[in-house]
DNA sequence: TTCAAAATATGATGATCATAATATATTATA
DNA sequence: TATAATATATTATGATCATCATATTTTGAA
C-alpha cells in the first residue's frame, strides 16, 4: 500500500479547505476548479479522483463550512461570561472584522443566493447545517425556535447587505442597527 | 432620421427588462449576454450597440429593478388601510409567493451576494437605491433609521434563508418568524 | 534497489462566454 | 421609389471552464 495511510483523505480535506475559503470570497461560479486545486497545491486533474465533480465539491464545502463557524461562534460564546454568551456571539457575527473577512466568514451571506439555484441534494445538507446552526443559537440564547429563525436571518441580511453597499458609513449603520435589534428580539421573547 | 423616434431606447428599455427577470431567477454570472438579449427577442451582436459591457447592464438593471420593487410595494401599500400599511408591505414581502415567484421579485435577496463583488460604480447604484428601499419604509412605517435598517435587513435575510431551504415547512417557518418578528420591532421603536 | 499500486500532473476536448468586426436589413425622408 | 443613416444579425476571436484520457511521479513493501 503506497502512500501514507489516510494521505488521500488529509488531500481531500486540503481540497475542501481550499474551496471553503475560495467560495466565501468569490461565490461557487466564479471560482474554477482548477483555482481550488491550486489554492491546495495541486494541479487540476487530479479533481475527479477526489470528488465526482463540482457539485458535490460544493455539498461537501457547504458541510465543512457551516460546521466551521459554528465553532467560530461557540469560540466567541466560550469567551463570555455566561449572562452575555449570547450577546458575544451577534456582535462578533455583526462585528466589522465579520464582514470585511469574508474568507474566514459565514457562508450563510456569501452563498445562500446561489444555493437556492444548486442541485437538490446540496439544498439539502445546506438545510441541515442550517438547522444546526438555529439550534445552537436557539441553545445558547433560551429562545424558541421562531425568534432563533428571525434572528439568524436579521444576522444574515444584516451581513448581505453591509457587504453589498458602498458607502461605509451605511455599511456601519447596518451592522449597529442590526445588532441592537437581534439582542432586542431576544430579550422580548423571553 | 430612420427608425421612430426613441426606438432605440425603448429596445434599450426591453433588454433591461429581460435583464432582470433573468438576472432575478439566474443569477448574475449564470445568465449569459445572448439569453438576455434573445429575452429581449433580438440576437447577441446588438448587444454592445445599447451598452458598454455586461459590467454597465447590471447597473442600469439594479436601478431598474430596486424601483420596480418599491413601486410593487408601494401598490400593496395602497391597497391597506392608514394603520395597516406597513403590515401590508411586510406580509407581502415575507409571502410565500414573493419568496417563489423570483422573477418578479426583489433583487436584494437574489443578487446582493454577487453584487458586493462586482464593480464600484454596481455598488454605488446598488448603494442609492437600498437607500430609497430605507426610506420606503421609514416613512410608512414612521421608524427611525436604526429600525428602518433592522427591518430591511430582517426581511432581505429571510428571503434568502427561505429560498435556499429544500424543507417547505422550515422555509414557511423562517417567513412567519420573520414577519412576526418585523412588525415587533415596528411596535417597539414607536 | 526494484516494483507495482496509488496519487498526481499534463494535455486534450468540446462547450460556453464576453466582446468585436463585418454584413444585412430597416425605414424616415428626399 | 431611392437613399443614407441607423439598427440588428451573422460570424469570428480568444479566453475560460468542467471534465476526461493519458502520462508521470511517488512511495511502501518485496
Amino acid at each position: 500500500m503506497p502512500y501514507p495511510e489516510g494521505h488521500k483523505l488529509k488531500i481531500r480535506g486540503r481540497i475542501i479547505e481550499s474551496a471553503a475559503k475560495a467560495f466565501r470570497t468569490n461565490g461557487i461560479r466564479e471560482i474554477s476548479v482548477p483555482v481550488i486545486m491550486k489554492g491546495a497545491g495541486l494541479t487540476h486533474g487530479g479533481f475527479y479522483s477526489h470528488f465526482d465533480n463540482k457539485e458535490q465539491l460544493v455539498s461537501e464545502t457547504c458541510r465543512y463550512a457551516i460546521s466551521d463557524t459554528i465553532a467560530l461562534l461557540q469560540k466567541a460564546a466560550d469567551q463570555a461570561g455566561e449572562e452575555s454568551k449570547i450577546d458575544a456571539v451577534i456582535s462578533f457575527y455583526l462585528s466589522p472584522y465579520h464582514r470585511d473577512r469574508t474568507e474566514i466568514g459565514c457562508i450563510l451571506p456569501a452563498l445562500s443566493g446561489e444555493i437556492s439555484r444548486s442541485s437538490e441534494e446540496v439544498g439539502q445538507v445546506f438545510t441541515q447545517e442550517l438547522q444546526r446552526m438555529i439550534d445552537f443559537i436557539c441553545d445558547l440564547a433560551k429562545i424558541d425556535h421562531a425568534t432563533g429563525n428571525a434572528v439568524i436571518s436579521l444576522m444574515v441580511g444584516t451581513i448581505v447587505l453591509a457587504r453589498s453597499v458602498s458607502d461605509p458609513k451605511l455599511s456601519d449603520h447596518l451592522l449597529s442597527a442590526g445588532k441592537q435589534s437581534a439582542k432586542g428580539l431576544i430579550e422580548n421573547s423571553t
